[in-house]
DNA sequence: GCCATTCTATACCATACAAG
DNA sequence: CTTGTATGGTATAGAATGGC
């Protein structure tokens, strides 16, 4: 009998122990995917954070460099000012929930693995294998992925076709992409069961209706929903090509609204999926000219001008030239470089002269009559030229791979040109034009390239230009310290950007920097942007709005404001101390 | 003058080795 | 066993130079 109870008893306790340590387990798995997939979040974030995309808009075209990519992408309000924007995820919108951004998806010159620097100059050279390695990078799905397009669609495909991938995202411009799932009608997945895996291991193929813009399209995935939320990320953004960081939120049918999904489970056959991007930090800057700094209309700003207080705009503006703009030498102008277009992904050979080109389409003939090579050192001098100025117009530090396909397309184009010796045709060209192109930064280096100076081997004796400045900085005229610090720019956005070096560490590799002068100087060099000028000059045009505010304020904060605003009631108060008063003003206002 | 080659400097990486 | 340092190999860059 005792033996019994004591059987039942250890079965019972078995049981129930057993159950808790299950419960207890799918518990901790389920905190520890939902952290690990807050952990990406937050990564992905972090990664937007400290690699900005930063825009920079063509200013005063140099006549060398034939760039033509279009600035124009911008919008026209954010042309004629500089325009500093943070987006953040959350920031627009507290709840975390529906962040609708844009989706650029427009790709048509975007590469995988260049998108975060895609409008990014290409000045110091960049780590060759990375650039191989972007070149080369292919997409893989891990899940087989069959895309269907709604009868308004008529085009159908495998997603292993590139084609119709990239005609997709063209046409996919802008807004969040609404993914709404439903089962196909031999769904058999039981909902609600206690592991999540038994929910996500079903084998039958499901339907994802996708809405993109104004198109809605099928995505069948025939193995059903992925066993992972990695998987399904990945799915989603190698299917319709999304490059930009998003997370995917799930829609719960209880409250109403999209939450962020942190495990798969979250995700049900009959719910809807959102993308949501995140974006980019952007930083559009437009250089300013002399005559926009202070040549500006100051009049536009509205008329809230107190007759209290004699407008001060004129005369401000008629002083306001700081002398910000004479720390900056000519070699600060680095980053002024025309922005570059995107390493083509088809190579298209530049003509060449009538001449050369009539002798080509007559070599070329000959060459498919009877194999009969090309070979004129003029014609071979113009190509070696027209090709060098071809790939410099995308980056001056082409790869060997960049190179050869350039060297290929060349031959392709030109059979003529085929080289019998080697076992492609075109090795030798590739050879030739990595020479002509070494020979070509040559050239532009003795001309004053700031693209190609700054990798010279005059500057790349970092720490003892650094030592250099320290030493400057204990003389009582620092005349060298600008041009130093000029001539050491790539360095320390090496320290910053590639080293990430603490502000500390950068204070104390660079105390010059911190000198208020080359804190208007090393901003100018990295937007071109006068900063202490744009600023004054902003300021001076909010100043009637701002004393309008201050003059309005009420309560003793209202008192101190205008104790402090007495002194301009007369009229003729310098710029210099009406900008003090406003500030003073305004951090009390604050 | 241009192309191709060589030289030199530098950075990076892998490996070996010694010290704790 | 771990950590730090030295060393050698490799790759790549610019500069210099020779040959056509």
């Amino acid at each position: 009998m005792a033996n019994e109870r004591l059987e039942r008893f250890t079965n019972f306790f078995t049981e129930h122990i057993t159950t808790l340590a299950m419960e207890v387990f799918s518990e901790v798995q389920s905190i520890v995917e939902s952290y690990d997939e807050e952990n990406k979040r937050l990564r992905s974030l972090l990664h937007t954070v400290i690699s900005p995309e930063i825009k920079l808009p063509r200013i005063d075209a140099s006549p060398y460099v034939q760039a033509t990519t279009s600035i124009s992408e911008q919008p026209e309000d954010f042309k004629n000012s500089f325009e500093f924007e943070l987006s953040q995820p959350g920031a627009k919108n507290p709840k975390e929930e529906p962040i609708e951004l844009e989706i650029n998806c427009d790709e048509h010159q975007q590469q995988p693995g260049e998108l975060h620097t895609s409008n990014v100059p290409s000045i110091v050279k960049e780590d060759p294998e990375q650039e191989e390695e972007s070149m080369d990078m292919t997409h893989t799905s891990s899940v087989n992925i069959r895309v269907e397009f709604c009868p308004d669609n008529s085009a159908t495909s495998s997603a292993d076709e590139g084609e119709k991938h990239s005609s997709m995202s063209d046409e996919a411009s802008t807004s969040s992409v609404l993914i709404q799932s439903r089962m196909g009608a031999s769904d058999s997945i039981v909902m609600g069961q206690p592991s999540p895996r038994t929910t996500k291991t079903t084998m039958d193929p499901v339907v994802l209706k996708v809405i993109i813009d104004h198109r809605s399209e099928k995505l069948t995935l025939s193995s059903g929903i992925p066993d992972t939320l990695d998987q399904l990320h990945k799915t989603v953004k190698d299917t319709f090509q999304i490059y930009e960081e998003f997370v995917l939120h799930y829609f719960d049918e209880e409250f109403g609204d999209f939450f962020t999904v942190h495990s798969i489970s979250d995700v049900k056959p009959t719910g809807s999926i959102k993308v949501v991007i995140i974006p980019s930090i952007v930083l559009s800057l437009t250089p300013e000219t002399d005559d926009v700094t202070y040549a500006g209309n100051v009049s536009d700003t509205p008329s809230v001008t107190s007759d209290k207080f004699p407008s001060q705009s004129s005369s401000i503006a008629a002083d306001s030239q700081s002398d910000g703009t004479s720390f900056v030498s000519a070699q600060d102008i680095i980053l002024l470089s025309p922005e570059r277009e995107l390493w083509p992904k088809y190579i298209e050979i530049p003509l060449l002269s009538v001449a050369t080109e009539t002798l080509l389409l007559i070599a070329n003939t000959q060459f498919l009559k009877d194999g009969t090579v090309l070979n004129n050192n003029r014609v071979r001098s113009e190509i070696l030229e027209k090709l060098a100025d071809y790939m410099y117009s995308y980056t001056p530090y082409p790869t060997g791979l960049q190179i050869g396909r350039v060297a290929e397309a060349l031959v392709k184009k030109h059979p003529c040109l085929t080289e019998p010796g080697s076992h492609n045709g075109w090795i030798g060209w590739m050879y030739s034009l990595k020479y002509k192109m070494g020979n070509y930064r040559t050239k532009l280096r003795s001309l004053g390239f700031p693209e190609v100076m700054c990798n010279s081997l005059r500057n790349k004796r970092p720490e003892q230009q650094r030592l250099n400045i320290l030493g400057e900085l204990k003389k009582q005229e620092r005349t060298n310290i600008n041009q130093l610090m000029s001539s050491t720019f790539a360095h320390r956005r090496r320290d910053v950007v590639s080293l990430q070096l603490s502000v500390k560490e950068i204070k104390d590799r660079w105390p010059a920097l911190f000198d208020v002068s080359q804190v208007d100087a090393e901003f100018k060099r990295i937007t071109t942007v006068n900063l202490e000028a744009k600023f004054m000059h902003m300021l001076d045009h909010y100043i009637p709005k701002l004393l309008a505010i201050f003059q309005a304020k009420k309560g003793a904060a209202g008192e101190r404001h205008r104790t402090e605003m007495s002194i301009l009631r007369k009229g003729g108060t310098p710029a210099e101390k009406t900008r003090e008063v406003v500030i003073r003003c305004l951090i009390d206002h604050l």
